[in-house]
DNA sequence: GTCTATAAGCCGATAGAC
DNA sequence: GTCTATCGGCTTATAGAC
Protein backbone atom coordinates (compact mmCIF):
# COMPACT_ATOMS: atom_id res chain seq x y z
CA UNK A 1 0.00 0.00 0.00
CA UNK A 2 1.56 3.10 -1.19
CA UNK A 3 1.49 5.62 1.03
CA UNK A 4 -0.11 8.53 -0.71
CA UNK A 5 -0.78 8.81 -4.10
CA UNK A 6 2.12 10.76 -4.99
CA UNK A 7 6.09 10.33 -5.70
CA UNK A 8 6.92 7.22 -5.97
CA UNK A 9 10.50 6.97 -7.18
CA UNK A 10 11.26 9.80 -4.38
CA UNK A 11 13.25 7.95 -2.29
CA UNK A 12 15.94 6.81 -4.86
CA UNK A 13 15.92 10.23 -6.83
CA UNK A 14 16.58 11.30 -3.38
CA UNK A 15 20.21 10.00 -2.05
CA UNK A 16 19.70 11.80 0.89
CA UNK A 17 22.40 10.28 2.86
CA UNK A 18 24.62 7.67 1.79
CA UNK A 19 25.52 5.10 4.48
CA UNK A 20 29.06 6.30 3.59
CA UNK A 21 27.66 10.09 4.65
CA UNK A 22 25.19 8.85 7.33
CA UNK A 23 28.61 6.88 9.10
CA UNK A 24 31.05 10.09 8.61
CA UNK A 25 28.48 12.09 9.90
CA UNK A 26 27.71 9.72 12.81
CA UNK A 27 31.28 9.61 13.53
CA UNK A 28 32.21 13.28 13.83
CA UNK A 29 29.01 13.71 15.94
CA UNK A 30 30.42 11.38 18.20
CA UNK A 31 33.87 12.33 17.97
CA UNK A 32 32.88 16.07 19.31
CA UNK A 33 31.24 14.69 22.17
CA UNK A 34 34.42 12.45 23.22
CA UNK A 35 36.98 15.03 22.48
CA UNK A 36 34.72 17.57 24.10
CA UNK A 37 34.58 15.06 27.44
CA UNK A 38 38.17 14.08 27.40
CA UNK A 39 40.14 16.32 25.52
CA UNK A 40 42.66 14.92 22.89
CA UNK A 41 44.82 12.64 24.54
CA UNK A 42 41.91 10.91 26.69
CA UNK A 43 39.54 9.78 24.33
CA UNK A 44 39.53 6.52 23.01
CA UNK A 45 38.92 5.55 19.55
CA UNK A 46 36.76 2.44 21.07
CA UNK A 47 34.63 4.74 22.78
CA UNK A 48 33.87 6.85 19.88
CA UNK A 49 32.59 4.00 17.83
CA UNK A 50 30.86 2.45 20.61
CA UNK A 51 29.45 6.08 20.88
CA UNK A 52 28.21 5.95 17.34
CA UNK A 53 27.14 2.59 17.27
CA UNK A 54 29.91 1.46 14.87
CA UNK A 55 32.85 -0.92 15.85
CA UNK A 56 35.81 1.08 16.31
CA UNK A 57 37.75 -0.16 12.53
CA UNK A 58 35.12 1.82 10.57
CA UNK A 59 36.24 4.84 12.53
CA UNK A 60 40.04 4.09 10.92
CA UNK A 61 38.10 3.44 7.90
CA UNK A 62 36.46 6.12 7.02
CA UNK A 63 38.74 8.78 8.72
CA UNK A 64 42.01 6.69 8.69
CA UNK A 65 43.44 8.56 12.45
CA UNK A 66 42.47 9.46 15.49
CA UNK A 67 44.40 13.08 14.47
CA UNK A 68 42.72 13.43 11.01
CA UNK A 69 39.48 12.69 12.59
CA UNK A 70 40.39 15.39 15.41
CA UNK A 71 40.85 17.74 12.20
CA UNK A 72 37.90 17.43 10.19
CA UNK A 73 35.99 17.75 13.55
CA UNK A 74 37.39 21.29 13.83
CA UNK A 75 37.79 22.36 10.09
CA UNK A 76 34.19 23.79 10.38
CA UNK A 77 35.03 25.74 13.74
CA UNK A 78 38.06 27.31 12.89
CA UNK A 79 36.70 28.78 9.52
CA UNK A 80 33.92 29.94 11.37
CA UNK A 81 36.66 31.74 14.16
CA UNK A 82 38.01 33.25 11.29
CA UNK A 83 34.86 34.55 9.76
CA UNK A 84 33.52 36.45 12.94
CA UNK A 85 36.79 37.84 13.30
CA UNK A 86 36.84 39.21 9.77
CA UNK A 87 33.06 40.62 10.71
CA UNK A 88 35.15 43.50 12.87
CA UNK A 89 36.68 44.90 9.99
CA UNK A 90 32.94 44.85 7.31
CA UNK A 91 31.79 48.49 8.46
CA UNK A 92 33.48 50.65 10.15
CA UNK A 93 31.64 51.85 13.14
CA UNK A 94 33.06 49.86 15.95
CA UNK A 95 29.39 50.14 17.63
CA UNK A 96 28.01 48.17 15.15
CA UNK A 97 31.48 45.71 14.29
CA UNK A 98 31.80 44.74 17.93
CA UNK A 99 28.21 43.53 18.66
CA UNK A 100 28.27 41.92 15.15
CA UNK A 101 31.62 39.93 16.14
CA UNK A 102 30.32 38.93 19.56
CA UNK A 103 27.41 37.36 18.20
CA UNK A 104 28.82 36.05 16.05
CA UNK A 105 31.47 34.35 18.40
CA UNK A 106 28.54 33.49 20.49
CA UNK A 107 26.90 31.76 17.13
CA UNK A 108 29.43 28.86 17.09
CA UNK A 109 29.70 27.97 20.24
CA UNK A 110 25.48 27.96 19.97
CA UNK A 111 25.99 26.22 16.26
CA UNK A 112 29.17 23.07 17.43
CA UNK A 113 29.15 23.27 21.68
CA UNK A 114 30.95 20.63 21.66
CA UNK A 115 33.88 21.25 18.54
CA UNK A 116 34.39 24.72 20.04
CA UNK A 117 34.63 23.31 23.23
CA UNK A 118 37.13 21.23 21.81
CA UNK A 119 38.69 24.02 19.73
CA UNK A 120 39.07 25.87 23.02
CA UNK A 121 41.07 23.02 25.04
CA UNK A 122 43.17 22.92 21.86
CA UNK A 123 43.93 26.89 21.77
CA UNK A 124 44.36 26.28 25.61
CA UNK A 125 47.14 24.05 25.37
CA UNK A 126 49.15 26.01 22.41
CA UNK A 127 47.15 24.20 19.64
CA UNK A 128 49.23 21.31 19.25
CA UNK A 129 47.63 19.35 17.08
CA UNK A 130 46.59 22.00 14.52
CA UNK A 131 48.36 22.10 11.22
CA UNK A 132 51.01 25.09 10.86
CA UNK A 133 49.05 26.58 8.02
CA UNK A 134 45.97 26.94 10.30
CA UNK A 135 47.68 28.87 12.77
CA UNK A 136 48.85 31.19 10.23
CA UNK A 137 45.70 32.07 9.29
CA UNK A 138 44.40 32.59 12.53
CA UNK A 139 47.53 34.27 13.11
CA UNK A 140 47.12 37.07 10.72
CA UNK A 141 43.10 37.71 11.20
CA UNK A 142 44.20 38.47 14.81
CA UNK A 143 46.38 40.46 13.30
CA UNK A 144 44.56 42.57 11.07
CA UNK A 145 41.84 42.81 14.44
CA UNK A 146 44.08 44.23 16.80
CA UNK A 147 45.12 46.78 13.63
CA UNK A 148 41.13 47.65 12.94
CA UNK A 149 40.74 48.46 16.68
CA UNK A 150 43.84 50.51 16.93
CA UNK A 151 42.49 52.31 14.36
CA UNK A 152 39.19 53.20 16.05
CA UNK A 153 41.21 54.47 19.13
CA UNK A 154 43.43 56.57 16.56
CA UNK A 155 40.25 58.03 15.50
CA UNK A 156 38.32 58.49 18.44
CA UNK A 157 36.09 56.17 18.05
CA UNK A 158 36.66 54.21 20.86
CA UNK A 159 38.33 54.95 24.17
CA UNK A 160 42.00 54.18 24.87
CA UNK A 161 41.88 50.79 26.06
CA UNK A 162 44.69 48.14 25.28
CA UNK A 163 43.34 46.46 22.10
CA UNK A 164 45.32 42.93 22.86
CA UNK A 165 43.12 42.98 26.17
CA UNK A 166 39.91 43.87 24.69
CA UNK A 167 40.29 41.61 22.02
CA UNK A 168 41.62 38.78 24.55
CA UNK A 169 38.73 39.51 26.99
CA UNK A 170 35.81 39.14 24.26
CA UNK A 171 37.19 36.14 23.05
CA UNK A 172 37.82 34.45 26.64
CA UNK A 173 33.83 35.80 27.59
CA UNK A 174 32.20 34.37 24.54
CA UNK A 175 33.88 31.52 24.47
CA UNK A 176 33.28 30.68 28.14
CA UNK A 177 29.89 29.80 27.27
CA UNK A 178 30.96 26.72 25.60
CA UNK A 179 31.58 25.56 29.34
CA UNK A 180 28.52 26.63 30.37
CA UNK A 181 26.61 23.69 30.57
CA UNK A 182 28.33 22.45 32.90
CA UNK A 183 28.98 25.74 34.96
CA UNK A 184 25.61 26.63 34.89
CA UNK A 185 25.01 22.89 36.14
CA UNK A 186 27.00 24.03 38.84
CA UNK A 187 24.63 26.79 39.97
CA UNK A 188 21.32 25.66 38.61
CA UNK A 189 19.77 22.96 37.48
CA UNK A 190 19.92 23.57 33.80
CA UNK A 191 22.02 21.21 31.39
CA UNK A 192 22.45 23.01 28.10
CA UNK A 193 21.99 26.47 27.60
CA UNK A 194 19.13 27.43 25.99
CA UNK A 195 18.52 30.28 23.26
CA UNK A 196 17.79 32.85 26.45
CA UNK A 197 20.70 32.15 27.90
CA UNK A 198 22.75 32.71 24.50
CA UNK A 199 20.72 36.27 24.45
CA UNK A 200 21.36 37.00 27.65
CA UNK A 201 25.01 36.22 26.80
CA UNK A 202 25.14 38.38 24.12
CA UNK A 203 23.55 41.21 25.84
CA UNK A 204 25.75 41.38 28.93
CA UNK A 205 28.84 41.10 27.27
CA UNK A 206 27.88 43.70 24.81
CA UNK A 207 27.29 45.82 27.24
CA UNK A 208 29.72 45.56 29.04
CA UNK A 209 32.15 45.80 25.62
CA UNK A 210 30.08 48.56 24.54
CA UNK A 211 30.06 50.51 27.45
CA UNK A 212 33.60 49.63 28.48
CA UNK A 213 34.92 50.72 25.17
CA UNK A 214 32.74 54.23 23.97
CA UNK A 215 34.63 57.74 24.27
CA UNK A 216 34.33 59.78 27.39
CA UNK A 217 31.62 61.68 26.70
CA UNK A 218 33.69 65.10 26.89
CA UNK A 219 35.73 63.57 24.18
CA UNK A 220 32.80 62.81 21.88
CA UNK A 221 28.75 63.16 22.67
CA UNK A 222 27.41 59.94 24.52
CA UNK A 223 27.31 56.91 22.59
CA UNK A 224 26.54 57.87 19.23
CA UNK A 225 29.55 60.49 18.56
CA UNK A 226 30.66 58.45 15.31
CA UNK A 227 31.46 61.65 12.53
CA UNK A 228 30.65 59.48 9.76
CA UNK B 1 90.50 23.55 56.41
CA UNK B 2 87.60 25.44 57.79
CA UNK B 3 85.87 27.95 55.32
CA UNK B 4 85.68 30.72 57.12
CA UNK B 5 85.62 30.69 60.78
CA UNK B 6 82.26 31.49 62.15
CA UNK B 7 79.15 29.87 62.01
CA UNK B 8 80.31 26.09 62.57
CA UNK B 9 76.78 24.37 62.93
CA UNK B 10 75.04 26.74 60.82
CA UNK B 11 74.52 24.66 57.81
CA UNK B 12 72.99 22.00 59.93
CA UNK B 13 70.72 24.09 62.39
CA UNK B 14 68.93 25.20 59.40
CA UNK B 15 67.39 22.58 57.49
CA UNK B 16 66.30 24.81 54.78
CA UNK B 17 64.93 22.27 52.43
CA UNK B 18 65.37 19.03 53.35
CA UNK B 19 66.35 16.45 50.35
CA UNK B 20 62.84 15.79 50.59
CA UNK B 21 61.25 18.88 50.21
CA UNK B 22 63.63 20.16 47.65
CA UNK B 23 62.62 16.94 45.26
CA UNK B 24 58.99 17.17 46.08
CA UNK B 25 58.83 21.28 45.11
CA UNK B 26 61.10 20.22 41.86
CA UNK B 27 59.19 17.41 41.11
CA UNK B 28 55.72 20.16 42.05
CA UNK B 29 57.39 22.28 39.40
CA UNK B 30 57.84 20.14 36.48
CA UNK B 31 54.54 18.45 36.63
CA UNK B 32 53.06 22.27 36.32
CA UNK B 33 54.91 22.79 32.95
CA UNK B 34 54.26 19.45 32.05
CA UNK B 35 50.22 19.04 33.22
CA UNK B 36 49.81 22.88 31.46
CA UNK B 37 51.32 21.60 28.14
CA UNK B 38 49.42 18.74 27.52
CA UNK B 39 46.87 17.96 30.14
CA UNK B 40 46.25 15.23 32.39
CA UNK B 41 45.80 12.58 30.14
CA UNK B 42 49.00 13.33 27.68
CA UNK B 43 50.93 14.36 30.00
CA UNK B 44 53.70 11.43 31.34
CA UNK B 45 55.14 10.57 34.40
CA UNK B 46 58.46 10.19 32.74
CA UNK B 47 58.88 13.44 31.13
CA UNK B 48 57.48 15.21 34.59
CA UNK B 49 60.46 13.25 35.84
CA UNK B 50 63.23 14.18 33.57
CA UNK B 51 61.81 17.75 33.89
CA UNK B 52 63.06 17.29 37.37
CA UNK B 53 66.03 15.86 36.38
CA UNK B 54 64.94 12.74 38.58
CA UNK B 55 64.57 9.43 38.06
CA UNK B 56 60.67 8.92 37.25
CA UNK B 57 60.37 6.07 40.79
CA UNK B 58 60.84 9.31 42.23
CA UNK B 59 57.68 11.09 41.22
CA UNK B 60 55.85 7.94 42.33
CA UNK B 61 58.07 7.47 45.39
CA UNK B 62 57.24 10.87 46.62
CA UNK B 63 53.10 11.46 45.17
CA UNK B 64 51.89 7.42 45.14
CA UNK B 65 50.29 8.06 41.89
CA UNK B 66 50.12 10.59 38.62
CA UNK B 67 46.50 11.38 39.67
CA UNK B 68 47.94 12.54 43.14
CA UNK B 69 50.22 14.54 41.74
CA UNK B 70 47.93 16.36 39.76
CA UNK B 71 46.07 17.30 42.47
CA UNK B 72 48.32 18.16 44.94
CA UNK B 73 49.53 20.54 42.45
CA UNK B 74 45.70 22.11 41.87
CA UNK B 75 45.01 22.42 45.99
CA UNK B 76 46.78 26.06 46.20
CA UNK B 77 44.98 27.37 43.19
CA UNK B 78 41.42 26.29 43.91
CA UNK B 79 42.43 27.97 47.50
CA UNK B 80 43.07 30.78 45.79
CA UNK B 81 39.90 31.00 43.69
CA UNK B 82 37.83 30.38 46.63
CA UNK B 83 39.53 33.45 48.37
CA UNK B 84 39.53 35.16 45.08
CA UNK B 85 35.56 34.96 45.22
CA UNK B 86 34.95 35.57 48.86
CA UNK B 87 36.25 38.59 48.33
CA UNK B 88 33.11 39.84 46.34
CA UNK B 89 31.35 39.98 49.93
CA UNK B 90 34.14 41.91 52.20
CA UNK B 91 32.93 45.19 51.31
CA UNK B 92 29.36 45.78 50.14
CA UNK B 93 30.53 48.79 47.51
CA UNK B 94 30.55 47.02 44.24
CA UNK B 95 32.58 49.57 42.75
CA UNK B 96 35.87 48.56 45.37
CA UNK B 97 34.24 44.42 45.57
CA UNK B 98 34.92 44.18 41.26
CA UNK B 99 37.94 45.39 40.96
CA UNK B 100 39.28 43.81 44.11
CA UNK B 101 37.93 40.71 42.64
CA UNK B 102 39.51 41.26 39.52
CA UNK B 103 42.60 41.98 40.73
CA UNK B 104 42.59 38.78 43.19
CA UNK B 105 41.78 36.21 40.01
CA UNK B 106 44.83 38.06 37.83
CA UNK B 107 46.98 37.49 41.04
CA UNK B 108 46.57 34.05 40.86
CA UNK B 109 47.35 33.62 37.34
CA UNK B 110 50.30 35.82 37.92
CA UNK B 111 51.66 33.40 41.15
CA UNK B 112 50.46 30.14 39.53
CA UNK B 113 51.00 30.39 35.68
CA UNK B 114 51.28 26.61 35.44
CA UNK B 115 49.02 25.26 37.68
CA UNK B 116 46.13 28.04 37.14
CA UNK B 117 46.30 26.56 33.26
CA UNK B 118 45.66 22.93 34.50
CA UNK B 119 42.70 24.03 36.68
CA UNK B 120 41.62 26.01 33.67
CA UNK B 121 41.56 23.05 31.45
CA UNK B 122 39.79 20.88 34.57
CA UNK B 123 37.28 23.35 34.35
CA UNK B 124 36.72 23.23 30.95
CA UNK B 125 36.46 19.13 30.58
CA UNK B 126 34.06 19.14 33.75
CA UNK B 127 36.82 18.57 36.44
CA UNK B 128 36.39 14.74 35.96
CA UNK B 129 39.68 14.39 38.24
CA UNK B 130 38.62 16.82 41.20
CA UNK B 131 37.31 15.15 44.72
CA UNK B 132 33.50 16.13 45.24
CA UNK B 133 34.27 17.58 48.37
CA UNK B 134 36.06 20.69 46.23
CA UNK B 135 33.50 20.94 43.73
CA UNK B 136 30.91 21.47 46.29
CA UNK B 137 32.56 24.15 47.95
CA UNK B 138 33.66 25.83 44.73
CA UNK B 139 30.20 25.12 44.25
CA UNK B 140 28.79 26.50 47.72
CA UNK B 141 31.29 29.53 46.97
CA UNK B 142 29.51 30.61 43.55
CA UNK B 143 26.47 30.78 44.30
CA UNK B 144 27.49 33.20 47.56
CA UNK B 145 28.87 35.25 44.59
CA UNK B 146 25.80 35.27 42.81
CA UNK B 147 23.58 35.89 45.77
CA UNK B 148 25.39 38.97 46.11
CA UNK B 149 25.38 40.65 42.75
CA UNK B 150 21.78 39.51 42.79
CA UNK B 151 21.58 42.02 45.97
CA UNK B 152 23.90 44.69 44.23
CA UNK B 153 21.45 44.98 41.59
CA UNK B 154 17.99 44.91 43.98
CA UNK B 155 19.22 48.02 45.22
CA UNK B 156 20.30 49.68 42.48
CA UNK B 157 23.99 49.49 42.79
CA UNK B 158 24.67 47.45 39.98
CA UNK B 159 22.91 47.73 36.53
CA UNK B 160 20.82 45.14 35.87
CA UNK B 161 23.04 42.64 34.02
CA UNK B 162 22.85 39.42 34.45
CA UNK B 163 24.61 37.93 37.71
CA UNK B 164 25.46 34.75 36.34
CA UNK B 165 26.88 36.06 32.91
CA UNK B 166 28.92 38.57 34.23
CA UNK B 167 30.29 36.54 36.65
CA UNK B 168 31.02 34.10 33.50
CA UNK B 169 32.61 36.93 31.91
CA UNK B 170 34.79 37.98 34.55
CA UNK B 171 35.89 34.67 35.23
CA UNK B 172 36.78 34.23 31.72
CA UNK B 173 38.30 37.32 30.84
CA UNK B 174 40.87 36.86 34.05
CA UNK B 175 41.36 33.03 33.48
CA UNK B 176 42.50 33.72 29.98
CA UNK B 177 45.62 35.52 30.78
CA UNK B 178 46.87 32.58 31.47
CA UNK B 179 46.43 31.83 27.89
CA UNK B 180 47.89 34.47 27.71
CA UNK B 181 51.77 33.62 26.89
CA UNK B 182 51.21 31.77 24.15
CA UNK B 183 48.09 34.05 22.24
CA UNK B 184 50.04 37.11 23.05
CA UNK B 185 53.00 35.15 21.08
CA UNK B 186 50.78 34.27 18.30
CA UNK B 187 50.54 38.08 17.92
CA UNK B 188 53.93 40.04 19.20
CA UNK B 189 56.83 38.62 19.87
CA UNK B 190 57.24 38.28 23.85
CA UNK B 191 56.46 34.93 25.21
CA UNK B 192 55.90 35.56 28.44
CA UNK B 193 53.10 38.32 30.01
CA UNK B 194 55.27 40.84 32.42
CA UNK B 195 53.90 43.26 35.49
CA UNK B 196 52.65 45.40 32.65
CA UNK B 197 50.65 42.74 30.94
CA UNK B 198 49.06 42.49 34.04
CA UNK B 199 48.60 45.92 35.08
CA UNK B 200 47.15 46.68 31.31
CA UNK B 201 44.84 43.29 31.39
CA UNK B 202 43.72 44.38 35.73
CA UNK B 203 42.64 48.15 33.54
CA UNK B 204 41.17 47.10 30.26
CA UNK B 205 38.72 43.86 32.60
CA UNK B 206 37.35 46.82 35.20
CA UNK B 207 37.09 49.12 32.82
CA UNK B 208 34.79 47.30 31.06
CA UNK B 209 33.18 45.75 33.98
CA UNK B 210 33.08 48.63 36.35
CA UNK B 211 31.49 50.97 33.38
CA UNK B 212 29.24 47.71 32.02
CA UNK B 213 27.82 47.53 35.21
CA UNK B 214 27.68 51.48 36.76
CA UNK B 215 23.50 51.83 37.01
CA UNK B 216 21.80 54.32 34.62
CA UNK B 217 22.72 57.61 34.97
CA UNK B 218 19.11 58.86 35.28
CA UNK B 219 18.57 56.19 38.32
CA UNK B 220 21.18 57.16 40.29
CA UNK B 221 23.86 60.03 40.07
CA UNK B 222 26.47 58.76 38.07
CA UNK B 223 29.18 56.40 39.79
CA UNK B 224 28.83 57.10 43.28
CA UNK B 225 25.02 56.82 43.96
CA UNK B 226 25.82 54.40 47.42
CA UNK B 227 22.64 55.34 48.98
CA UNK B 228 24.26 54.21 52.49
C1' DG C 1 66.15 7.13 50.36
C1' DT C 2 67.49 6.32 45.46
C1' DC C 3 67.32 4.17 41.18
C1' DT C 4 67.17 0.24 37.47
C1' DA C 5 64.77 -3.17 35.39
C1' DT C 6 60.45 -5.18 34.54
C1' DA C 7 55.63 -6.32 34.90
C1' DA C 8 50.93 -5.54 33.44
C1' DG C 9 47.52 -3.43 30.86
C1' DC C 10 45.71 -0.32 27.56
C1' DC C 11 45.00 1.66 23.09
C1' DG C 12 45.84 3.02 18.28
C1' DA C 13 46.12 0.81 14.24
C1' DT C 14 45.72 -3.14 10.80
C1' DA C 15 45.23 -7.67 8.54
C1' DG C 16 42.15 -10.32 6.53
C1' DA C 17 37.59 -12.93 6.58
C1' DC C 18 33.04 -12.02 4.97
C1' DG D 1 32.06 -1.85 2.42
C1' DT D 2 31.86 -4.03 7.06
C1' DC D 3 33.61 -6.08 11.07
C1' DT D 4 36.52 -9.40 14.18
C1' DA D 5 40.63 -10.69 15.99
C1' DT D 6 45.13 -9.38 16.99
C1' DC D 7 49.56 -6.97 16.97
C1' DG D 8 52.89 -3.84 18.69
C1' DG D 9 54.16 0.05 21.16
C1' DC D 10 53.82 2.85 24.93
C1' DT D 11 52.81 4.16 29.84
C1' DT D 12 51.72 3.65 34.59
C1' DA D 13 53.24 1.54 38.38
C1' DT D 14 56.23 -1.66 41.22
C1' DA D 15 59.75 -4.98 42.80
C1' DG D 16 63.92 -5.20 44.51
C1' DA D 17 69.09 -4.12 44.30
C1' DC D 18 72.04 -0.62 46.23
Amino acid sequence: MPQTATAPTRRRQRPALSIRDRNRQRILIAAGEEFADKGFAAAKTQDIASRADLPKSNVYYYFQSKENLYLRLLENVVDAVLEASALLRECDDPAWALPAHIRARLHIARQWPHAYKVFASEMLHGAPHLPPEWLQRLHAESHRSLDCLAAWIDRGLLAPVDPQHLLLSISAATRTYVDFDWQIAMITGKSQPDGDDFEAAAATITRLVLRGTAPEPEAASRLRPLPL
